[in-house]
DNA sequence: CAAATATGAGACACTAATGTCTCATTTACC
DNA sequence: GGTAAATGAGACATTAGTGTCTCATATTTG
């Protein structure tokens, strides 16, 4: 039986669970079940039931955290496009979510799924680069690597404007695409 | 009497609890008094000795770190040059240091000189980037904030790729500079 | 409404880290 | 070389967090 019949999740309860651990995490990576309880308004012994250790909630933060990303990004990849373009979707996809993206940094996970989708994501953006590379868009003597860590840096940077209220969405993804290849003078 | 006469602490002590204390808390946040006393070869009880608190090390590191920077900056900092001049040697001054200014983001002290040390550093760079807007090396129409944050953010890109051992702190100073002013097309 | 079950609250044992202390040993300095 | 002080090692109490369990309550489902 697949089905478990004792301690099945309510929708709800995970929902506030997800979002405040999260919250929480991205906010100090060294944060405690019980903050997180608090914060998403159950008992400890909630969180306990369903991510036994404190270890599975970070790993289950984390996948669901990559898998967001991965599928914005999937969701924007019109193949027939000019890589500009692409990357412009990409950064409308990806910047909204900066505070999931964050937390992968800090609070890495070992878990073989979060590795996983980390490498997807780094291969989609190795291929981007190298078709901005090849439309003329990223001059060739840039090494590869700092292209995407700057792509990397640009979503934070980005995220972080329309946090702080000086972007909106839109202008921050422009002047993100901008900043990548025309610079900022 | 300023001199304490019990526990003065030896240099090469206080040089080596505070050389692991940054690399250690740079790679792990959350790091144990142990694990730092370990790296640095002396015995747990004398990190006790000379930090009282765990928070007294961190602060005292945080410190440390910030007046590093502070001091590279200023040690390069002559007033006549073009703006761009002075951005390529704060660069230059300042990505060697990568190390010491990441533990500033993650392991955030509140101590107030810290603080004030961080405060000094963007007051700093906003004034900078005045300058580069004044001679047009950076367009008027980019909101100062996103130019700070982008300098940040070119710090940490070219200490990663000069750690990552695919440039040297020259190619990794002029390609920020570059990546800043002209983007990478 | 009634039965089933997910949740909240709290008690509990266990572990890991902190901070204090003592004493033997090593190091620096005169 | 001798003295004073810094260090290392380890014992110790304390604290904070984890993970388990139980039982009463609230909520869903039929």
């Amino acid at each position: 039986m697949n089905t478990p019949r004792k301690h099945a999740i309510r929708p709800a309860t995970l929902e506030a669970i997800v979002e405040a651990a999260v919250r929480v995490l991205n906010a100090n990576a060294g944060a405690t079940m019980s903050e997180i309880a608090v914060q998403a308004g159950v008992g400890r012994a909630t969180l306990h039931r369903h991510f036994r250790t404190r270890d599975d909630l970070v790993s289950a933060i984390g996948i669901r955290c990559v898998e967001e990303m991965n599928a914005a990004v999937r969701a924007q990849a019109t193949a027939g496009q000019p890589a500009v373009d692409r990357l412009r979707s990409m950064f409308r996809a990806v910047i909204p979510l900066g505070d999931r993206y964050s937390f992968l940094g800090t609070d890495y996970t070992d878990d073989p799924k979060v590795r996983e989708g980390y490498r997807t994501q780094l291969h989609w953006a190795e291929a981007l680069v190298e078709d901005l590379k090849d439309q003329g868009d990223v001059a060739r003597d840039v090494p590869s690597p700092w292209v995407v860590a700057q792509i990397d840096q640009l979503v934070w940077t980005a995220w972080n404007a329309i946090a702080e209220g000086y972007l909106s969405v839109n202008e921050a993804t422009d002047l993100a695409v901008r900043t990548l290849t025309e610079g900022l003078r």
